[in-house]
DNA sequence: AAGTAGACCAACCGCGCTCGG
DNA sequence: CCCGAGCGCGGTTGGTCTACT
């Protein structure tokens, strides 16, 4: 098919952005919305491509945007999240406010990867560097479940942005011949990826961000109904939904309602790495690195309460 | 004070996906 | 169905800053 260049080579600036420039892009996306990013730069009379200023505005610009240091809140979060979802940085963002993917991706691999690994802990699967001496004593059985609830997971978050979209579609459907009376705070608001013009549209959508299509909070809920943890407002399509994804990966939904997925990974008996036996006994793990092994024993429990606490409700979603 | 190495992070690059003609 | 435009994402690069020798 042969990809054209993104912007015209001739001409455009690269580099580090000028106060002069961030102030034009801002200016004009203020007052204008960003549109089309390819025109854009031209509107606003940038000498720079339109992927450029996109890159600007998500990353920086931005009025929503936190900056400066990480909390440890968010530090956990991060690699909380990272553990079930993997380097999905978009994903992640969605469940830290106002921190963009390229923030948390900068940070992930500056300071948390390292981290992980110092305490010998690999930072891709996340699993403990002693995790063989565990497979000898039937424990491979829970660390393959886990890796499946992973899978599941990531099933599931592209199958929800297919639903999302389609879901989009029928509202848009809908309105063309219904007149919408009041606004729809559901599904077509939360799978909007695009910016409207501030001065169009619904008013208290000025300078929204864009976000990806379906929020990690609107997914763990279903995950959470596995787990034999009451949720509330659960209808039908998402229990078909959970079943096929289930059936997908192969996992019975039996299996999961009885062992509940949280004491699998905390292995309660003392499975994976992470209880005290095993972290003072075959490694040599110092008492900071207990320390974090006993700050993280709840470690899936607490990806559970941070999504369950998560302002977007899940029940608004169908 | 100068040189060097490592850390940090903004920005770039290229790929894959979606959508519309 | 095909093709190209547009966009978003994740990986990588390279410039700047900081600490150390």
């Amino acid at each position: 098919m042969g990809r054209s260049p993104c912007c015209d080579k001739n001409g455009l600036k690269k580099g580090p952005w000028t106060p002069e420039e961030d102030q034009k892009l801002l200016a004009y996306i203020e007052e204008h919305g960003h549109g089309s990013w390819r025109s854009l730069p031209q509107k606003a009379g940038l000498q720079r491509c339109g992927k450029s200023c996109r890159l600007r505005w998500t990353n920086y610009l931005r009025p929503d945007i936190k900056r400066g240091k990480f909390t440890v809140q968010e530090e956990q979060t991060i690699i909380q999240l990272h553990a079930l979802l993997g380097n999905r940085w978009s994903a992640i963002a969605t469940h830290l406010a106002k921190r963009t993917d390229n923030e948390i991706k900068n940070y992930w691999n500056t300071h948390l990867k390292k981290r992980l690994v110092k305490m010998g802990i690999d930072p891709v699967t996340h699993k403990h560097k002693n995790e063989t001496l565990l497979s000898s004593t039937g424990q491979s059985k829970n660390l393959a479940t886990l890796s499946h609830m992973a899978q599941w997971e990531s099933a599931r978050l592209e199958a929800e942005a297919r639903l999302a979209r389609e879901s989009k579609l029928l509202h848009i459907q809908h309105h063309q011949n219904n007149k919408p009376t009041a606004p729809n705070h559901c599904l077509t608001q939360k799978a909007s990826t695009s910016w409207s013009k501030p001065n169009e549209g619904n008013g208290d959508q000025q300078l929204e961000s864009p976000t990806s299509t379906v929020t990690f909070s609107e997914n763990l809920p279903l995950m959470i109904m596995h787990l034999g943890i009451p949720t509330e407002n659960r209808n039908s399509r998402v229990k078909d939904s959970e079943h096929e994804w289930m059936r997908q990966i192969n996992c019975p939904t039996e299996v999961m309602m009885q062992e509940g997925f949280t004491s699998l990974l905390l292995g309660d008996s003392g499975d994976l790495s992470l209880s005290k036996s095993t972290a003072a006994g075959a490694v040599e793990v110092n008492e900071s690195e207990y320390s974090y092994y006993e700050d993280n024993k709840n470690y899936w429990n607490s990806i559970l309460n941070l999504v369950d606490s998560s302002p977007s409700d899940s029940s608004t979603m169908f």
